[in-house]
DNA sequence: TAGGGATTTTGACATTTGGCGAAAAATATG
DNA sequence: CATATTTTTCGCCAAATGTCAAAATCCCTA
């Protein structure tokens, strides 16, 4: 998993700004990055160099390293959060995923499992007819 | 662009390369870096890539975190990667939340922060009226 | 449903990056 | 010295980045 497809990185971006409620515009402002250029990269158009990155961590509450290994930029053996998220039963959990949801109180995280839980269900009834 | 620390970088790149007694055609061999880019770049005329950047790291015996502090790419407060807290703005990651998350494949992982998102959204908007 | 502001996307363009091959400069070797 | 051989620099081109302005979309409300 060394370097994250391209596309999944400008969705990283898009959540995470949706996430603290941005606007591309209010985004550009805070980052100094055109609002247009943003766009282009959250919709995988554009992949932003190390210089657009590092203006990006703040505003979106990334860690600067963080931001770069999500970019491949550098290994995520670099990463505090990989080597935080162990590996269930061979599957692992996406660093970007632990980042997002510890940032919930844990009411809100139980929660999310439970709509993940209700969707399955939903999910396995719609497949069977 | 004017950065007095891109041409000093360069020299960097230079002394180590000379320090490890590589010349250019061998360095380029090493890191897959064309040596007409790489006396570019030693001289001050052009500017790696982050990409480019990644591949000078191991062949010049830096470490990755170490290079793109010296770019300028990474603030060098990043270089203490001795941050093994998670602690996201103080919080932390439900262990149990972690291991039912992670039986799920990524794309399902991030579709339930995509989930998560919308429903922060409707309840800002409730609480707006 | 039309108008108007905010937001996002697209088009056109300048700048930078990086590779290839040849010229030039060093460095050996007879 | 003369001349191979290696090393560095230069010229040129293709591709990628990033910005500004205009066009398209979305979201309201009258």
């Amino acid at each position: 998993m060394v370097s994250s497809n391209r596309g999944d990185f400008g969705e990283i971006i898009r959540q995470q700004r949706v996430m603290m409620s941005l606007t591309l515009g209010e985004l550009a402002k805070k980052s100094l990055v055109s609002a247009s250029h943003l766009g282009r990269i959250e919709r995988g158009e554009r992949f932003p160099s190390a210089r657009i990155l590092r203006r990006l961590a703040k505003p979106l509450d990334f860690e600067e390293n963080e931001l770069f290994a999500l970019a491949g930029y550098l290994s995520s053996r670099s990463l505090s959060v990989a080597e935080e998220s162990p590996a269930y039963a061979g599957r692992r959990l996406d660093p970007y995923v632990a980042k997002v949801l510890s940032q919930e109180p844990v009411e809100v995280q139980r929660a999310v499992i439970g709509i993940l839980s209700i969707l399955k269900s939903i999910a396995t009834s719609m497949t069977k007819e």
